[in-house]
DNA sequence: CCGAGTGTTCGATGAATATCTTACAGTCCG
DNA sequence: CGGACTGTAAGATATTCATCGAACACTCGG
């Protein structure tokens, strides 16, 4: 066998935006939930490429989950590639934070929710 | 006539709230509105305790406007103080900067509200 | 080729909130 | 005191958006 990182999906790629693309009002908004705030949190904790949409800890559906990852990628927040039948996903850390200064950080490092 | 700053308002004070008890996530609901964001940034184009609410170039009525000084207000991004008739404005820009070091730069410096 | 697993799309629903209109409460000036 | 001005409060409306359920699409392993 030779590759398992299949890099041939016939499914639709999921569309990106860069984060030099995306305006402050649409950073904040997209920063502005507390479920988005847990993924990127869980995100931030873990490996590059690991963690599948699945994966995370959020009181929430399949559906509105796969609508947050969707808004999560308009904000340039989460870079997503297809493995598989699953769909992993990488925190856009250097990129958001060269287009926003230190904003990530202030979610990153905040220890309430509220 | 002794003082013209008038410190003695018959009427209700502003209810504020200290920046150090504002979560994360208010803080940024707070800034993902394009109407708070101009009044945020006239705001920082001016002296201190010079603009009074009505005095902002933004496309609502006042009860609107009223009620996002009072979002601004319960996110520590503005201190309200009676003066005669009016209620005048200042941006707590240190002391909200000590608490979301950067968060009001971005808004500030960003061109683009989109 | 079927079935389990994963994620998206669509339509509907419900909650939060931005807005307006109207009415009211103060402040100041004549 | 009465009237102009400034802002708030309350109620109604509208829009946005987070969520769900169900149906669909794709991948992979028997």
């Amino acid at each position: 066998m030779a590759k398992q990182t299949a890099g041939a999906s016939h499914r639709a790629a999921p569309v990106h935006t860069d984060p030099e693309d995306v305006s402050v009002l649409t950073a904040l908004s997209a920063l502005a939930d507390p479920v988005r705030i847990r993924l990127i949190r869980e995100l931030a904790d873990s490996a590059v490429w690991t963690r599948s949409c699945g994966s995370f800890d959020v009181p929430v559906g399949k559906a509105a989950l796969s609508h947050h990852f969707s808004v999560l990628r308009g904000a340039g927040l989460v870079e997503q590639r297809d493995e598989g039948p699953k769909r992993v996903n990488r925190l856009r850390r250097e990129e958001f934070d060269a287009r926003f200064p230190g904003l990530l950080d202030l979610v990153l490092r905040a220890d309430d929710v509220e």
